[in-house]
DNA sequence: AGTATTGTATTTATCGTTATTCTAAATTGG
DNA sequence: CCAATTTAGAATAACGATAAATACAATACT
């Protein structure tokens, strides 16, 4: 089936392609019986505009980029889907890319997107740190966006929790239900997990744990890299009461690991996760974790994108969402 | 910064825009030392092509198009991830449209798809089975593929897993663990669901069921619904050994309110899912299911999507993929 | 040598829209 | 009543790319 275009209805009605268009998209400049003759027959002939044609002339396409690690990821997908209905709403659409955490599939990425004509960029953990490549994110056509990711440069917009107020908040309240020598298992190549251990040593320093209470870690953010860094420290036969993780997933997979090896978990070893992840409650042991707003990361970064592509020099935001910790069995003993 | 065209190189090149086009697509008519030097200069002015005006052109916008209800459901965000994999190793964009099981905006989706010029459309669980509805399919412009979605119709390509037998396997399973009373718990408004019910009834009728014993209700694929399910299911204070459920979320509702009534999983309940979503092993009860290959379903249907793109004439295809039964905790009884 | 052949490079036209310019008719005003 | 103004609508050009046609030069062949 040949698509109908403007100048088929244009012809059909025998009217110019320009007075189509503008019936079409209610501009002024046509009589109202001859706007609405011709949209009857638009209609009839199930007329469908062709958004690329208008994409190419009026330099805009109405699609927005993500560029993220894994959209299949609990965290992630919740993020995107922030994203997804913010866009939608306004008549946006979204266009993905998935880098599995690989920085060169990061800059291809961009590329791709760019080609794409996108009109803005919204980077979700963004591995691109170094000053070349945050040089190179400015010199883009298009404004752009970081989503959980530290960001103190100027003039760059961004949406993230307070990490390190996160961080802060699980090791305080460790310390209260008794914890006293502390095996960390930070994200590897993770600015947040870094900002996390910044909180973890402030807590440390003001609860008066001593360093040599406390043990560091790091690995992937999956299940099973969370497992097999378990099963690799409880094999160095350390003593800790408590298990501090910079994300769920790592979490679940380190508790799979201590109960395998007959721990209990709150009353042998506590473990906290980061994140928030909506199956958490519903663990093997429930998991307590700082539960990001993640939705609202994806929703609150697509609106000041959507911001600054209508307003190019509106002020910058760098927006911190506020966490909360929630404290289920992996750390407290229910009496 | 303005972008810059074929012209500009072009023109810096000192040769016409169709030589610089021959350069960069090493398309054949133009000889090697001149393609370097185009090269040479497009690379030096950081060229990227406009991918929109290619699209208006060549009438192929290497793009397709995915509707589904949720892309943050563990279930979809797999199957996602497996078209976009494919997609992304194909040269192909993926646009995205979630409908929240809304067959309203399922059918605007293909519209706003449709202006933007999809190559061809991937539908995931589709709601639209109407014969209003499969008609108007069939007169879109462009190839389109089911997944997750039953097809007796001639002529639709698709990818399934064998609900049926999955269903069948379930029963079989439970009723080898000794359950004589069963409650069923399948999804409302779903196809697929009403498959794996025709399984069960097969296998009651194969295990001397008698019908009596089997005890059905309906609800929605969230967590909270198949909570709220069981909670009216146990208020009735009817005698079941045995809750099969619709898919693995609407599970584990289910088990949080069993678990809440007092009631042990599996020694006074077992409880069987359906998905295989990944974090099945990690819960309070570790929940046996059936497991679809999720990822493949995703991979396969873009695979077979990219095919007809490119040979419309190809043969239907309609993939049955294997699902498996994974026995865990929810269901056995490990001695 | 003169024609045929090959290959390189340019020119032209086009995809479907919309911004802009232009034409002609309708309306206004003095 | 006729110039001045407004307005509906048509015609043209352009967005950036590429397919097709064309022009031209260099080589090969009879």
């Amino acid at each position: 089936m040949a698509r109908v275009t403007l100048k088929d209805i244009a012809r059909e009605a025998g009217v110019s392609a320009m007075s189509v268009s503008k019936a079409i998209n209610h501009k002024p400049g046509i009589s109202a019986e001859k706007r609405a003759h011709i949209l009857e027959i638009a209609a009839q002939m199930h007329y469908s505009p062709n958004l690329i044609a208008k994409s190419l002339r009026v330099n805009k396409t109405k699609t927005i980029g993500v560029i993220l690690s894994d959209s299949s990821e609990m965290v992630t997908s919740i993020v995107l889907r922030g994203i997804q209905d913010v866009a939608q709403a306004n008549g946006y659409s979204v266009l993905l890319a998935n880098t599995d955490h690989k920085i060169e599939r990061e800059r291809e990425a961009i590329d791709t997107l760019l080609s794409k004509q996108i009109d803005g960029l919204l980077l979700v953990a963004s591995a691109l740190h170094s000053d070349a490549d945050v040089t190179a994110l400015r010199k883009l056509p298009i404004p752009f966006v970081f989503l959980m990711r530290k960001n103190d440069h100027m003039n760059i917009d961004s949406v993230i929790n307070d990490n390190c107020l996160g961080g802060y908040q699980s090791i305080l309240h460790l310390a209260k239900e008794g914890c006293q020598r502390f095996q960390l298992i930070g994200l590897v190549n993770s600015q947040s997990s870094m900002e996390r251990e910044k909180g973890y040593a402030q807590a440390f320093r003001d609860c008066k744990i001593p360093p040599d209470h406390i043990f560091a870690a790091h690995t992937d953010p999956f299940i099973q890299s969370g497992y097999e860094t378990m099963n690799a420290i409880l094999a160095e036969k350390r003593r800790f009461d408590a298990v501090v993780c910079g994300c769920d997933t790592v979490a679940i997979g380190a508790m799979e690991s201590l109960l395998e090896h007959g721990l209990h978990i709150p009353q042998d070893v506590r473990v906290i996760g980061y994140d928030g992840i909506y199956l958490a409650k519903y663990l093997r042991v429930p998991l307590s974790t700082v539960e990001q707003p993640l939705y609202q990361m994806g929703s609150s970064g697509m609106e000041i994108l959507l911001d600054r592509i209508r307003f190019p020099d509106m002020a910058v935001r760098k927006i911190v969402l506020k966490s909360e910790l929630v404290i289920r069995a992996s750390t407290h003993l229910a009496e």
